[in-house]
This record gives structure tokens, sequence and C-alpha cells, in this order.
DNA sequence: TCACTCCTCAAGTAATGTCTTGAATATAGA
DNA sequence: TCTATATTCAAGACATTACTTGAGGAGTGA
């Protein structure tokens, strides 16, 4: 076999990792994944499709071997390969909102004006936390933060919020992180808590990114 | 429009910069391109296919906004649109190296057994530059040496090297370096210059990776 | 202006990818 | 063993992709 297309293949099968990550669903499910592990069926309903559509994303990832599977009885957990994977998918949206036109204008359209919500950064939370003057939120859906969540966040999914608004202790800040840089929930957390006259920030990002920086997570035993 | 379809049109523009990638030849357009500019009758000789399908996958890389071009005269020059691209691809291949069961077997048919040829690391390379203990030698097409390079590296490309060998000073020792890790010309050399007796490594990975690392390079004026 | 080079575009074909629907497996618990 | 639940598989309709061939633009230099 000559050397082109033994070179060919190698390359090959480098395209077909990323041709893995090459479609919107599956790129939403990775999206997905950065948080922690997840079971098909809570899968279908973060992608808006069926049970099928998605089992069959989910085996394209893991045939390029971004995910890898574990059973617990009847539910097939899904998570990312590695850390690896997480880093691949934030190259790759770097990539695309530092070069790609149309990312700003869909980024707008979804997450709405952020010019008007203060970030917090990950150093200052993190000594924020140690000091023990600040409230930190976790937003994302329950299964999300028993997956993995920050050291000491306690758990609001974002629906569940506006009632339990009142729980959160006043006269301090309160700091709310989803998903990362494309998620809207701690945008509508921390509009929300504005509007209702407490002190909120969002986390710059979100968890993956907290995790990849190696500051303190929990993970509840589930 | 509904949040529901703005959020699959934001993942989708994401999707397409990775389905960029997800290509063999357009892989290794940006292996060849993470050297350096270079124009499309040069990139058509690189992959092995007719300059009209050069064009058309270049025109796919640019549409995603992975390379941007440069006219001059009648040729038109790519390159990276940025050293963002060129760590995404860096990281594409770490998780493919890890999680692809292929890729280890590709490797080794395209590259031969690795196990017996020394490398030496870039701070290393770094110190003994400056102590001027080492001849490094740029065994990629010449162009891309003309495009960027190692300071102070000679260009002897890998088809001229067996010829050339007599000019390099003895008694020195000889660090090769090309395109990266998945590259040939750098392991091909040293076996060449093991074999006429030289004493003979080569630099792990290769040019981008150095460059990355803001190690000290060169550009000829073209 | 003309011929020349370099590159892009268009049309056509074969192969591949996406999503739907409905059927098939695998495990748990009665 | 039977039933229910969770997931995967298979078939089919439709859109997209990859490559080939040949024509069309754009810049250069006589």
């Amino acid at each position: 076999m000559g050397d082109r297309q033994v070179k060919d293949q190698l390359f090959d099968a480098f395209g077909e990792v990323a041709k893995a990550l090459g479609n919107g669903r599956r790129a939403e499910l990775i999206d997905v994944l950065a948080q922690g592990e997840r079971h098909v069926d809570e899968l279908s309903g973060e992608i808006g499709h069926s049970v099928a559509n998605t089992s069959f994303h989910l085996r394209a990832l893991a045939n390029a071997g971004l995910v890898t599977t574990r059973r617990d009885g009847t539910r097939i957990y899904y998570r990312l390969a590695s850390t690896r994977v997480s880093d691949l998918w934030a190259a790759l949206r770097d990539v695309a909102a530092a070069h790609h036109e149309q990312i700003d204008e869909l980024a707008v359209a979804y997450l709405g004006d952020r010019t008007r919500l203060e970030q917090i950064g990950r150093a200052e939370l993190a000594e924020r936390i140690a000091a023990g003057d600040v409230v930190v939120v976790d937003v994302r859906p329950a299964a999300e933060h028993a997956a993995g969540h920050i050291a000491g966040a306690r758990s609001i999914p974002i629906d569940e919020l506006a009632a339990k608004v009142k729980d959160l202790p006043a006269g301090v800040e309160i700091v709310a992180y989803c998903r990362g840089p494309y998620c809207v929930f701690a945008d509508d957390a921390v509009r929300l808590l504005l509007r209702r006259g407490r002190t909120a920030r969002r986390l710059e990002d979100g968890f993956p990114e907290w995790q990849r920086a190696e500051l303190p997570i929990e993970t509840a035993a589930s």
C-alpha cells in the first residue's frame, strides 16, 4: 500500500472525528455532555428530537471516540470520553466565534443583549467562595448539578428560580452559572434577580470551564 | 422565531466549522497551511488532487472561516485565519490519537516504527540553539521554510538531504524537524543521518508547535 | 489588445448523511 | 415467564457531499 494511500487514510481518520462534531444536534449533545453524564431519554429532550434519532447521533459520537457509555439497569449513560473532548469543543467554539461571521448575530439573537450583564471571573469567584461572602446558584437542570457542580453551589434550575428567590439570603451577592458562554440560563437568572432587587452577576463561561481550570467541584452521590 | 430554532441555528453554525475539518483532504490542507501560507497550485500537489478540487475544498475552508486569502499577481495565497485554527487542529489530533482506535495503526503504517528514534524536546532544543552546539535542519519543502522556520534552521528538503549530508559539519549533533507529530520527513531524515554515521534526533512535534510555544522563529523575505 | 497562467465556477454522477416510522433487543421487576 | 421501560436497529425519502471534466474570469506581460 502506497504512502499516499496510508496518509489519506490517516487524515480521513482525523476527518471522521471532526465530522462527528459536524452536525448541530451532535454539537448540542457534546455541549450538554460537557456538563456530565446523562442518559438517552434526557438527551433527546435536550436537543428536541426523537429518542431514535438521538440514539443514532450518540452512536455516531461513540464511533468517533468522542463519548463512552455505561449501563445502569435499563438506562444507558453517555459521557465525554475525556477532558480532551471538552478542550476540543472549546477550541471549536473559539474558532467559530472568532471567524464565523454568523455566530455573533445568532448569539445575540439567542442570548439577548449581554452588554448590561456583569460577569465575575473564575479566580475572583473562587476567592469569594473561600471568603464565604457570596451565594453561588447552579441554574442548570437538576441532573447536571447531580453529575457535578461548583463546590458549595446550590441547585435552583432556572424554571424554579422565580419561586425560590425568597429562599435566598438577602444582602449577599448572588452568582449564577450554567453550561458555558452560549447558555442562556445564567443570563436569565441574573436578569430575574436584578428585577427582584438582588445583587447578582453571572460567572464567566460555565461549569465545564471551571472544571477544566481545576477549581473545586463536587459530585452528588447518585 | 422560537428559542429552539435560534439555538439550533447557533449550534448548526458550530457544526459547520467542524464539518469544514470533516474531510481528509481538508484536514491535510489545514496541516500544510499550519506551516504557513501557500498558493493553490502547491496545495493541490500536497494533497494529490486536481487544482479544481483543491480550490473547491479551500473555498469550503474559507466559508467556514478557517482560512483567508491574499492575492499576489495571478497567484492566490491561502493561510490559516489565526493561531486559534492551529490550536483547534492540534486539539482535534489529540482527541483522535487518544480515542480513535484506528489512528495508532495508521500512524504506525504511515510513520513506521518510531520507538527507536530519539526525540528532543522544544525547551532543550531552544537551549542547545542558544549554546550553539547543534545544527537544526528543516526538512520540509523549501516553500514552507520560506513561509517561516525555527530561528537559525537550515533548509534541506528531505529529497535533497542524501546529496547534502556531506555539507553538514561533522562532530555536531543534528536535529531535524518537519510539520508535526504526523509528518514523516524528520523521521526519514534521522534514519538517513544515523545510517551515515551522524548523531541525529528529531524535534518533538514540528514547526507549528514550536511557533505556538512562542519560541524564536524567522521568516524569509519572500 | 492578445496570449498566457492561475484560479474558480458549473454540471453531472455516485456516495453519504439526516430524519421518520415502526420493529427488535435488553434489562428489571412482578 | 410475562410485562413494562429504555434503547437500538432497519428501511426509506430526501438533501448534501465529493470528485471529475470542461468552461469562464482575473491578472500579467508582450
